[in-house]
DNA sequence: AATAGGGCTTCCATTAACTGGAAGGTCAAG
DNA sequence: CTTGACCTTCCAGTTAATGGAAGCCCTATT
């Protein structure tokens, strides 16, 4: 598919129509338009789309999904500012994957060891917000 | 510290006390009030709003963190939905992580090897949105 | 050729999850 | 006994969408 009307490309991304229209409005992603006054998505639109869906899943805000596809679309990329950026942004990812680590143990604790006591004796609890 | 005002809660689980009465508004934590009307927190509270926390985070819905805390109150954990729910959450837990895996590496591509060349030749980009 | 449908457009209102600020009560320190 | 930091409620504003109405575009049949 070279092109893909906002309807296959929200398929595709798994973003509603509404929400790419809106990340329109706000200046992340300008598609191009056709002579209908109809947008049109190329592949370039579909993996900055893709990202967005993801990283916004991770709780990433609008403004540092801006930051990152900056890193992309960034020409000098190799200046020390915009590697700084990644470093910091990497950082961040690095510590949202141990959050989750510790979410997952907990949550596999929960399924197979704590079969039906009766809480406040239960210490998944107080594993829930530790690191 | 036995118990806690609202600014100690916040300065203890990161959220600022704006946020944590507004939890209380939408019945998420309810603490227990003093005399004057001061709300207090013991640990209890402070495990949940850390919690809070990090599910946010990390991209959970008040929804989602709605029902991950009732999977730690609930007194008949064994019982197969409370099962199937806290099942459901790691997969999704699993899944971030996959996520966050794919882009701790592309920052690290970006980051070692991608110095001073010029997009649009540049591959990162397409990894970018692909688990 | 007209017309029915599905998808596209814009615009405006509403929701979710906060966030800021005003107006005033409480309390420990000087 | 007042000053200042922290607490209270209430109401308004922001961010990031989401819902719905009114109307245009395209294809596909009657």
């Amino acid at each position: 598919m070279e092109v893909m009307t906002i309807g296959e490309v929200s398929a595709a991304s798994g973003l509603p129509a509404k929400t790419i229209r809106y990340y329109e409005d706000i200046g992340l992603i300008l598609p191009p338009r056709r002579d209908n006054g109809y947008r049109y998505y190329r592949a370039q639109e579909l993996h900055k789309l893709r990202f967005l869906h993801r990283a916004r899943s991770l709780g990433f805000t609008i403004d540092e999904c801006r930051q990152l596809l900056s890193l992309y679309e960034d020409e000098s990329r190799a200046s020390s500012d915009v590697k700084a950026l990644a470093r910091q942004h990497l950082k961040e990812v690095e510590v949202k994957i141990l959050e989750l680590e510790s979410m997952k143990s907990t949550l596999k604790t929960l399924i197979n060891s704590c079969r039906g006591d009766h809480r406040p004796d239960c210490p998944i609890i107080d594993d829930l917000a530790s690191v």
